[in-house]
RNA sequence: GGGUGCUUAGCUCAGCUGGUCAGAGCGUCGCAUUCACAUUGCGAAGGUCGCUGGUUCGAGCCCAGCAGCACCCACCA
């Protein structure tokens, strides 16, 4: 009996479907049916534990999702394993701002312990949340292997990496400028610092004998430095000397030092620097052995360095300084119209202040010993600094990144890197596994080594070497130092696990690229050296998704689309086909509601297309005879040898919006709008039987094609072909229900017959001759009940023959009776050598644009063959291809 | 200042190693509706592939220059 099957497609039972899946435990590589050697795996890119995911996760998501269907569906042992990310400044930030919106308290006023406890609960709502999200796309990823970057095993391997590089001396701790955010209190990374261009005041004071430019005159309290270029005769003559000048808080005494940073053409040429808070002036000190003084502190407010000013905030003193200035008569004037760059939080948009501080960093320039020795044949080395292990595995291909210019930008980046800190001074997060002596004061028998930090893997309550009472450094570990860990640390690493044996390193990482120096980059460092391995071998960095003017998505624009809404609207499948579907790697796609319309008719076509052919057929086996009986039978099979064919190189070759349009133009254009509508033809033709289980073969394999790309639409058709078509009892087969499942097919190999060109090339010609017929029934406005007939002539005799065998089926498909005709002297129409004419009472019109086309083509291959350039200069294989077409057509013509 | 990408039908974009490659979807226009699907079917119109040179027998596809747009990196006191 067959069940109620709806006309259009119904994704409400997508949620079903996915328990189906989750429950078969085939999302596990480890009790996947069959045995399966090799791996695939895949780590999701984790998402931040913030909020709810937005249409650029569902990107990401969509794209791994059938990466791993693909693989699954291939014989391997596909592993897409799972998580999320503390986000640590990001998330204390949020809860942060929660806090003081309800309570009005700060996170001083609530304290430490009570903050990270509102933080955990924070985090299990969002968590749950986003693992709902995940799933509601038709995800199939491993959750029994999801994972948290601050569990404890994730905890341990950072702990572990972070002893062994504190022992390799690739972590230390130093008094170095940093950029400071006065808002979240804390460090930030060099890219985690945001620049926005902003229109600001330039003032220039004189200073002594020179006139200085600054846009900062609050940091300018202590500067004694003057410097000019070396070459700049202007100030020659001070070169070298001290000086005494009027400033800010009084006297200073000034000192003019001449180095070819200076830029003559800036300003006046001379500057003065701040050390304690300009990156380049800083390094300037560091070369001139200068003093660095602090003028503003954590709290972005001045110090005692700003005399009477102390305490105040520096940005908002500005203009008193200014005026204070003035008063003294050191304004020599006011640029109101310097465009200037101002620094911005990344996560708070707060100005960044640069200012010293005790950070800890990873050096990235030091020379190391790599301790695992495979690593050390491989890249041939035996010392190697971080930076260039981590260039060297994209020049050697070890790690090969989709697409390829991503790899120039990786390079200079790379090249580029400074020492990164890692710590931050928040609350939430890591806690930086160093301990220090609680009384800093004792003096013990060890003092040397008392005096150090202790870093351990292990919490530590007492010094190993005294004894005596230690506490824990209270700063929190950069978010994107665990998740550079995230493709080992998930799989059990430093365990030695099987799962780290087995997938490790992934076959691909999937991401964005706007995270590839923040997360690929730092991955690929950390990597290579605590594992002695690549995390990765191939990176495949997908768009951002952008809204229909090609801006970019945000919360406060209020232009983003919601996945969740668009699946409740749609289903997941057209939403997902709408993000993959046009879309090239490294290329950002802009995505509106419209868009997620067309492919959800799509779905509706395939689901049609399911329909029809489930319920006009009866129980068969599974595996049917295929016997292809008539032209159109061998055509389809071929073009379906074909598809499997395109298909799958698409995918091998990652390029997955290729796949989707070739399988989208077959499954629509070929099988649908041809296919079956002649098999209604040839079933009432006596070919019931040998139709019908080309149909069910071919639906079959469509299914197959499709299920990475549509899960949800292809698992529930694949249902019912199962149970109402093919033996009902096939489930019982073997291993149950769950067998059955598409999500564990085999994928579709070439088979049956090979591809027939010759049956493709003249069922093409019967296509040709069809479409003519209804062209010109459409252009002389016949009526569509109306029957046409008339009669055909055709000299190549093969094409002749292939229609004189289907005048009935072009009758039927063009709603015109033809007979074959051996004269024809007045055409209606002319189609590439074969002449029809069709009896209409009105005047015939051949077409003057289809001649003229024809015209212009046969002179240009007729130019071309005789060209003696042509001839000799291009291969033989091409003249000979130029050739047959110009025979072709003219024997057509004759 | 340095770099990358994009510029192909009204719109959104494909075009792999140069040899029918001028394509798709949407939109537009015309016709059709008891036959799996109006979330449909049949048909039509639309482009000198940003501009200028060059290489080649042959160029959206390679090279050079220019223009516009987008983005990334660095950051000037």
């Amino acid at each position: 009996m067959k069940e109620e099957f709806p006309k259009t497609y119904e994704h409400k039972n997508e949620e079903q479907s996915y328990q189906l899946w989750e429950k078969s435990g085939f999302f596990n590589p480890d009790t996947l049916p069959g045995v399966r050697k090799e791996p695939f795996s895949l780590s999701m890119p984790p998402p931040n534990v913030t909020g709810s995911l937005h249409i650029g996760h569902a990107m990401f998501l969509t794209i791994e999702d059938l990466m791993t269907r693909y693989a699954r569906m291939q014989g391997k042992r596909a592993l897409w394993l799972p998580g999320v990310d503390h986000a640590a400044i990001a998330t204390q930030n949020v809860v942060e701002k929660d806090v003081y919106k309800k309570e009005g308290k700060t996170r001083h006023d609530i304290g430490r312990v009570e903050l990270i406890k509102r933080i955990d609960a924070f985090v299990q709502g969002t968590r749950s949340r986003i693992e709902t999200q995940i799933r509601r796309l038709g995800s199939s990823c491993d959750w029994s292997r999801e994972r948290y970057t601050l569990d404890p095993d994730l905890s341990l391997a950072m702990r572990t990496v972070f002893k062994r590089m504190y022992d390799d001396g690739l972590i230390y701790r130093g008094d170095r400028i940093v950029n400071w955010c006065p808002r979240c209190k804390s460090t930030l990374a060099d890219d985690e610092v945001d620049y926005k261009e902003q229109k600001t005041k330039l003032y220039y004071f004189k200073y002594g004998p020179v006139v200085i430019g600054t846009a900062r005159p609050e940091t300018k309290f202590q500067d004694k430095i003057i410097i000019v270029h070396p070459k700049d005769k202007r100030y020659k003559e001070l070169v070298g000397k001290e000086l005494e000048v009027e400033w800010m808080t009084g006297k200073v005494k000034a000192r003019v030092i001449a180095d070819p940073i200076a830029d003559m053409e800036f300003g006046t040429g001379a500057m003065t620097i701040t050390p304690a808070h300009s990156f380049e002036d800083f390094l300037l000190a560091q070369k001139y052995h200068l003093p660095v003084v602090k003028i503003i502190d954590e709290d972005g407010n001045l110090t005692e360095a700003a005399g009477s000013f102390k305490g105040k905030n520096a940005r908002d003193a500005r203009e008193e300084i200014v005026l204070l200035l003035q008063k003294k008569g050191l304004v020599e004037k006011i640029d109101e119209d310097y465009v200037h760059n101002l620094s911005l939080c990344y996560r708070c948009g707060t100005p960044v202040e640069p200012l010293p501080s005790l950070q800890w960093f990873i050096a990235v320039d030091r020379e190391f010993r790599i301790m695992n020795q495979d690593l050390r044949k491989r890249c041939g080395k035996d010392t190697a600094t971080l930076k260039q292990l981590a260039l060297w595995a994209v020049r050697s291909g070890e790690i090969n990144i989709i697409p390829g210019r991503f790899k120039k930008i990786y390079f200079h980046w790379m090249e580029n890197l400074h020492d990164w800190c890692i710590s931050r001074q928040i609350w939430f997060g890591h806690q930086i596994p160093v301990w220090y002596h609680k009384n800093s004061k004792l003096k013990t028998q060890n003092s040397k080594l008392c005096n150090d930090p202790f870093v351990s893997v292990e919490d530590i309550s007492h010094c190993p070497h005294c004894g005596g009472e230690v506490e824990q450094d209270p700063d929190t570990l950069d978010t994107w130092f665990s998740s550079a860990l995230w493709t080992f640390s998930t799989l059990g690493w430093p365990k030695n696990t099987k799962d780290f044996k087995v997938f490790h390193p992934t076959s691909v990482m999937e991401t964005g690229y706007d995270i590839l120096f923040f997360w690929v980059a730092r991955m690929i460092i950390m990597t290579l050296y605590a594992v002695g391995d690549v995390p990765f071998c191939t990176v495949y960095l997908h768009g951002l998704v952008r809204d229909r003017e090609g801006k970019k998505m945000s919360k406060s624009a209020g232009n983003g689309i919601d996945p969740l809404d668009m699946i409740a609207k749609f289903g997941a499948d057209p939403v997902r086909l709408s993000l993959v579907v046009g879309t090239t790697p490294g290329n950002d796609i802009r995505l509106y509601e419209e868009k997620i319309a067309g492919y959800r008719n799509f779905v509706n076509k395939l689901w049609n297309i399911g329909r029809f052919i489930i319920t006009s057929t009866g129980e068969r086996p599974f595996a049917p005879t295929i016997d292809p009986c008539t032209l159109a039978d061998q055509w389809i099979l071929s073009e379906l040898n074909s598809i499997i064919e395109q298909t799958t190189t698409a995918m091998e070759e990652y390029r997955y919006s290729a796949a989707i349009e070739n399988l989208y133009e077959f499954t629509w254009s070929k099988f649908a709008d041809w296919y079956i509508e002649i098999a209604k033809f040839q079933r009432v033709h006596g070919m019931k039987e040998s139709t019908d289980a080309i149909l069910l073969y071919s639906l079959e394999q469509i299914l197959k094609l499709w299920h990475p790309f549509t899960p949800f639409i292809t698992e529930e058709l694949w249902k019912n072909l199962t149970t109402q078509v093919l033996f009902p009892e096939r489930g019982r087969l073997r291993g149950g229900v769950n067998q059955n499942l598409l999500l564990v097919q085999p994928w579709p190999h070439k088979a049956i017959e090979p591809y027939s060109y010759r049956a493709v090339e003249h069922f093409t010609k019967l296509q040709g001759l069809i479409a003519s017929l209804r062209t010109f029934r459409a252009e002389h406005k016949v009526n569509p009940r109306e029957k046409l007939s008339g009669a055909i002539a055709v000299h190549q005799s093969e094409i002749k023959k292939v229609i004189a065998d289907h005048l009935e089926l072009v009758g039927h498909l063009a709603k015109t009776k033809l007979e074959i005709s051996t004269e024809m002297t007045h055409p209606s129409f002319t189609l590439s050598g074969i002449r029809v004419s069709i009896d209409l009472p009105k005047k015939e019109k051949s077409s003057r644009k289809e001649r003229e086309a024809r015209k212009k083509y046969v002179a240009d291959l007729e130019r071309r063959l005789s060209d003696p350039l042509f001839l000799s200069k291009a291969p033989p294989s091409v003249v000979e291809k130029e050739r047959q077409r110009l025979k072709a057509f003219e024997e057509m013509n004759s």
